[in-house]
Formats: C-alpha cells, sequence, structure tokens
DNA sequence: GTCTGCGCTTTTTTT
DNA sequence: AAGCGCAGAC
C-alpha cells in the first residue's frame, strides 16, 4: 500500500523529527512508533526541499529494512528514481562499495570478502602450518579464535583483555592464540584479503585519510542511521568521522532493542551522542502505532534500559492479553503452536501474519517436523543458508579463484575437494598457485593420482578467468566443480539443485564480483532470487529467531523455549551485560505482536539442545515471566499437561508398548 | 600422504 | 546428532 500524503499521516513527535533542521537528530523510538515510518518520510522531505538522493546515505542494519525504505520513501516523493540514486544499505555492503572504488589508494589489486567459514578455514589453516593442530595443544575451535579476534577489532579492546572478560576458558593459551590471530592478519593482508570487519576498518581508514576523507565527507550532506543501539566502536567511528559536528546526522534509536553487545556493540553509543554533539536534538516517539494495550502492558513490565520510554497504544478498543501457555515437553509445545497456528488460519488469518520467534535456531526442531508432518507451509530466518552450505561455497570458490588467483583459502577448499589431494598437498599446491605458477608445473607436483582431475580443473579455471562474460565464466566453474563434487559428497544429489541454481543466478548478472560479495556480505538479499524461498504470492508461516524479527512484526506471534536455560539462554548467564541483553531480546520478542502473543514454557527439555534424544530435564519458566509480567497475561496448560497431569508420558509408554519378535535374518546369509 | 571408521567434544545470536 | 581429531590400513 503506497501513503499518498505522508505528513497527514504523522503525529506531532514525529512531524517534529521529520522537518527538523540544523544539528544532529537523536530519534529515541520504541518498538512499534513508527520509526520507519518517520526515517522514510523525512528522506521524502529532503528530496522535495530539492536535496540530490545521492547526498543522502542511509544505513540501515540489514537490506531487507534498507530495500522497504528507499521504496517507500521513492513512493512518499513521487520521484522512482529515488531507489537507484540514494545511497542505502548496510554498513558494509556500503563499506564493500566504497572500498571497491579506492583499492588503488588501499594497495588492493581487487576487493576478495572472506565470509565467517573462510576465515575459520584459513586460521585452520595457519593452524596446521605453525603445528598447532593437534590434540597436544587442544587449542579453542578456530570458530572461537575468530570470535575472539571480531571482538578486539571491533571495540578496541586488546585480545587478551576479551579473552578474560568473554572467553576465560582460552586465556591458558594466550600467547599462541595471539600468535595465530597475528598471523592471521599478516596472511589476510598479504593476499589481499579481507574479511567483514575489515571492510569496516578500510572504509574509517579511507575516511581519515585527509584527502580522500574530505571527499567522501563532501559526497553525502545527510546520514542517516537505524538501529543505532547496534553500532560498535568502529561504526560510530565512520558516522563520526562522515558528520564530524553531526550536522546533517540522524540516528534512530532504542536502547532496550539492543541485542548485539556479543559483536562488540553498546547502547551506550546512543545514548553518548547527545554528550558528544551537544548541539544535538533528542525526539521521543513513545506512541505506539503496532499493538493493542494489552501486549504494551507485558511490554512495559519487561522493558530494560535508560531511556525509559513508556509506550502507549494509538489503537482503540482492546484485544486479547498475551497468554502463557505451559507445555508437557518440546513435543508438546510443537504440537500446541501448530494447533493455535491452524485455529487463527481458520479463523481468516493468513499464514503470513503469523510468525513463531524463538532464541536459537534449533529451538525450532520439532515444531519443524511437526509442520511438515501437517503440511503447513513456512520459511526460517535466521538460521543457516543453503548459501553457506558446503557444495554452493565450493561453486563460489571456482568463481573466486577465477577473478583473483591470489585467493589461497579458495584454492585450498577446491584443491581438497580433488580425490588424492588431502590437507598437505591442498597446502602446499594453493601457494604455489598464489605465488602464480604455471599449472602444468603445479600439476607434475601434485601426487600422481590427482593430475588428471586436476590438469582438467585447473585448464577449466583457466578458461573461466580469462573470460570476461560471466555467464561464459560460470559455466566453466561449473563444469570444473561439478565432477569433484559429484563424488566427493555421498548425497550430490540432494545438493546438485543447489549448484544447479546459483550457477544460473550467478550467470544472470552483469557484474560477477558484485554478485559474488553480495552472496558473501549478505546471503539473504540474494537467497530470493533462486527460488529457495517461497514466492511471494505462497502463504507461508515465518519462523525466525529472535535477532533476524528486529524491525518486523506480525499479528499473531508466538515465543517458543520461554524456559530458564533458553530464554535466558544459559550462555549469557556468566555475565550481568549477557543476561541484560537477554532481556532485551525478550522484550524485542514481545513488541513485535499486534494482536495476540502466545508465550509457551515446556516444562521437561532434551538434555543437550541439538539432540531428540528422550532423555529429557525439567525447566523452569523464563525468569523474564516475573510476577508483575504474568499480572497481565493468561496462564492457560496445554492438552498435553492436562492429559497426564501425573506419570511421567515416555516411561508409561514404554511399559505399554507390546515386545515384539524382530526374525534374525540369519538364513539369509548361510 | 590419504582415506576410513571410531570416539570425543560440543556451548548462541549476525554483518 | 554432528563435526573433529586420531589411529591404523593402504
Amino acid at each position: 500500500m503506497i501513503d499518498t500524503d505522508a505528513a497527514a499521516d504523522l503525529d506531532d513527535a514525529q512531524r517534529e523529527a521529520v522537518e527538523h533542521h540544523g544539528g544532529a537528530l537523536v530519534v529515541a523510538a520504541g518498538a512499534g512508533t513508527g520509526k520507519t515510518r518517520t526515517l522514510t518520510a523525512r528522506v521524502a522531505r529532503l528530496v522535495d526541499s530539492g536535496v540530490a538522493p545521492e547526498q543522502i546515505l542511509l544505513l540501515t542494519f540489514t537490506r531487507r529494512v534498507a530495500a522497504a525504505m528507499t521504496s517507500r520513501a521513492a513512493a512518499l516523493c513521487e520521484n522512482p528514481s529515488v531507489t537507484q540514486r540514494m545511497w542505502s544499505g548496510t554498513f558494509h555492503a556500503v563499506a564493500h562499495r566504497i572500498v571497491a572504488e579506492h583499492t588503488q589508494h588501499l594497495g588492493l589489486e581487487d576487493v576478495t570478502v572472506l565470509d565467517p567459514g573462510d576465515v575459520t578455514d584459513l586460521l585452520d589453516l595457519l593452524r596446521e602450518e605453525r603445528g598447532l593442530s593437534g590434540t597436544e595443544h587442544r587449542l579453542p575451535t578456530s570458530q572461537t579464535l575468530a570470535d575472539i579476534c571480531s571482538r578486539a577489532v571491533n571495540t578496541g579492546v586488546p585480545t587478551r583483555q576479551v579473552m578474560a572478560e568473554q572467553f576465560p576458558w582460552c586465556l591458558d593459551h594466550a600467547d599462541r592464540i595471539n600468535d595465530l590471530l597475528k598471523a592471521y592478519v599478516a596472511r589476510k593482508r598479504a593476499r589481499g584479503l579481507l574479511d567483514f570487519d575489515d571492510l569496516l576498518i578500510y572504509w574509517r581508514a579511507l575516511l581519515a585519510d585527509p584527502i580522500v576523507g574530505d571527499r567522501l565527507r563532501a559526497r553525502w550532506d545527510w546520514v542517516l542511521v537505524d538501529e543505532y543501539q547496534d553500532v560498535n566502536q568502529i561504526q560510530v567511528d565512520i558516522v563520526r568521522l562522515l558528520r564530524p559536528d553531526g550536522e546533517g546526522l540522524t540516528v534512530v534509536g532504542d536502547d532496550a532493542q539492543a541485542v548485539y553487545g556479543f559483536r562488540g556493540a553498546t547502547s551506550e553509543h546512543l545514548l553518548r551522542l547527545r554528550e558528544d554533539l551537544p548541539g544535538s536534538t533528542l525526539v521521543r516517539l513513545e506512541r505506539n502505532f503496532r499493538s493493542s494495550q494489552q501486549i504494551l502492558d507485558l511490554a512495559n513490565v519487561v522493558r530494560p534500559g535508560a531511556l525509559r520510554l513508556d509506550l502507549s497504544a494509538d489503537r482503540g478498543g482492546c484485544g486479547p492479553r498475551p497468554v502463557h501457555v505451559q507445555c508437557a515437553n518440546s513435543d508438546d509445545e510443537a504440537r500446541e503452536v501448530a494447533d493455535a497456528v491452524l485455529a487463527a488460519h481458520q479463523e481468516g488469518l493468513d499464514l503470513r501474519d503469523q510468525a513463531v520467534l524463538f532464541r536459537t535456531g534449533t529451538h525450532s526442531n520439532q515444531l519443524e517436523i511437526e509442520l511438515r508432518v501437517r503440511g503447513i507451509p513456512f520459511h526460517k530466518y535466521g538460521g543457516i543458508g543453503y548459501l553457506e552450505t558446503a557444495h554452493v561455497r565450493d561453486l563460489i570458490a571456482a568463481f573466486r579463484v577465477s577473478l583473483n588467483p591470489g585467493d589461497e583459502i579458495s584454492w585450498y577448499r577446491l584443491l581438497t575437494r580433488h580425490r588424492a589431494l588431502g590437507k598437505v598437498s591442498a597446502r602446499t599446491l594453493s601457494a604455489r598457485l598464489v605465488e602464480g605458477a604455471d599449472h602444468h608445473d603445479v600439476v607434475s607436483e601434485a601426487p600422481a593420482k590427482a593430475r588428471t582431475a586436476l590438469a582438467r580443473t585447473l585448464e577449466l579455471i583457466r578458461t573461466a578467468s580469462s573470460t570476461r562474460v560471466p555467464a561464459l565464466m560460470v559455466e566453466a566453474c561449473q563444469q570444473a566443480v561439478e565432477p569433484l563434487l559429484r563424488q566427493h559428497y555421498v548425497d550430490w544429489s540432494r545438493r546438485a539443485a543447489d549448484v544447479e541454481g546459483v550457477a544460473q543466478a550467478a550467470s544472470r548478472q552483469r557484474d560477477l564480483r558484485s554478485f559474488i560479495a553480495e552472496a558473501t556480505i549478505d546471503p539473504t538479499s540474494v537467497a530470493g532470487d533462486w527460488g529457495k524461498k517461497p514466492h511471494l504470492d505462497e502463504d507461508y508461516l515465518v519462523l525466525s529467531t529472535i535477532h533476524s524479527a528486529k524491525g518486523l512484526e506480525w499479528s499473531a506471534v508466538h515465543l517458543l523455549r520461554a524456559t530458564d536455560g533458553a530464554m535466558p539462554s544459559d550462555m549469557a548467564l556468566t555475565s550481568k551485560e549477557g543476561l541484560e541483553e537477554e532481556q532485551r531480546l525478550f522484550y524485542v520478542a514481545t513488541t513485535r505482536a499486534r494482536d495476540t502473543l502466545r508465550i509457551y514454557s515446556p516444562m521437561r527439555l532434551p538434555v543437550h539442545p541439538t539432540s531428540m534424544s528422550s532423555r529429557h530435564v525439567l525447566a523452569k519458566p523464563s525468569r523474564f515471566l516475573t510476577a508483575p509480567a504474568l499480572r497481565t497475561m493468561d496462564a492457560v496448560a496445554s492438552a498435553g499437561v492436562l492429559a497426564q497431569p501425573v506419570a511421567s508420558g515416555a516411561a508409561a509408554s514404554k511399559q505399554a508398548a507390546p515386545m515384539i519378535a524382530v526374525p534374525d535374518l540369519g538364513d539369509l546369509f548361510g
């Protein structure tokens, strides 16, 4: 639906934000207070008053939000070209664009972005090189090392201190870890490879340069930042370098919705901005246009934070109170959710108006099974996308070495897919390829059993690199990779379609480089292109982590696993900050709902979160469901709880089950 | 050096 | 339940 008259729909506070002139503008916007509408209207107002769209930079948290905002802004100012001309995207996406423009200033041949998987691969490689891979040293996983590194970089805190505060079990190995991370940075730099953090670091470096920085600053007169409570120190530096005195800067945020502390973000940055920029103006948005007052009554009890926004519903009338559903176990919880979703659907609520939210990806396992059994279509956000699956990354590795022969980690990946090439050969051979060694020489250095296949691969990669036509390049890479994967993966038939789909999407691109970069930086932004995601006209239920649900809303919301250990996650309980962040997550989850909110607490859960085994342990309802919170809710017991008030279901059914003699088939093998 | 099968540890959230 | 390292066979 298109807003034809935006100004008429704005309330006083929103209008003040839209029309603001002069110094920095800080908008403290509670959940559902029309933050998107306000930002959009402000952009439209700027354009209508004569600002060129390319002078506006809109930084949002996900590309989904960026796209929604630009198109809404375009609709508001009757100028569809705004969509193309305005700068908008995530910090990382914009950084990539800027860095790619300035490769020569940065001494880079090309911009190759390492995805998180590449980072751990590279760390594994270095660990191997330095003989630190055995269990003798028992270093933490490369994943953990990457987290330590990223956190240090993003907060400007030394790794040793990061370990002491966040990863105490790593302190024993602090020296070796630091050596490894130093080697990691050196190797990255030597090969011209950038990880996600580097994109921001390089952008900041460009802005800090006297000449390039001035040119970049001159590019945007207006900088708008969404979800400012989720920025980290590097991002703050970038914003401050873009608008040093705050002139032309608009920042929107809500400290109660800060949920990216694990990435080095602090809502302190939002709160401190007003002190750093004394001329700034604060506008508070507290009128909620989303939820019923009944839902807000709970949200206001749950809401933490220093901004003390108290939300009041703009909507008239009243809706049902939030419901607390006590379930017997996670299967019971899954059934209960499916029942409620279907019931609402039968009353006319589309599946797309309902969502199921949870703390971690695995919490929806049982539900996914239940939904499949019942034939309820759904789409899960926030899990591992298939762009991150091994076979798709193999194909992308072929693209990458074709574009950049210095991409050591992609060579390594590609080589290990060959039969008879293991870690050791792959390591030496990929180093040779990076040096630019002749392909024939490299083949002759490979183990005899691998030579034929390797010669073929290198020939096809050479073909790929020699063309600039994406379709031809993709075809050569696909030919190179397919036979390798066919013999490498036992379940190739299951994976083939993905590789085919990615290849097709890639061959349609005008610029393969930017396609790869986009797929790396934000897989979800391109995932829709090749049909894994349901079409928009289909009706499907959304399953999402709370993190991925940020900024979105649904008529009906189901919140899974509101138990201690899951929500708050017991991983977060080691620190006060961790627990506070969990509470903000809980707040974010409750405020996604417009009309109905159901919160589920299973009383028994599997011992290990990822296992479906029958071993269960008792779980307590979430500590966030305090007495005042529960007073705003209705309590309900699930069918499963009512059906078996006393006996343990598993034990009872085991006893009741008849023993069936299993025939031994020995006579078949005599 | 590589491959296969077995026993061992997993800690969550995302650009 | 799955992914990783290890031991042993080739």
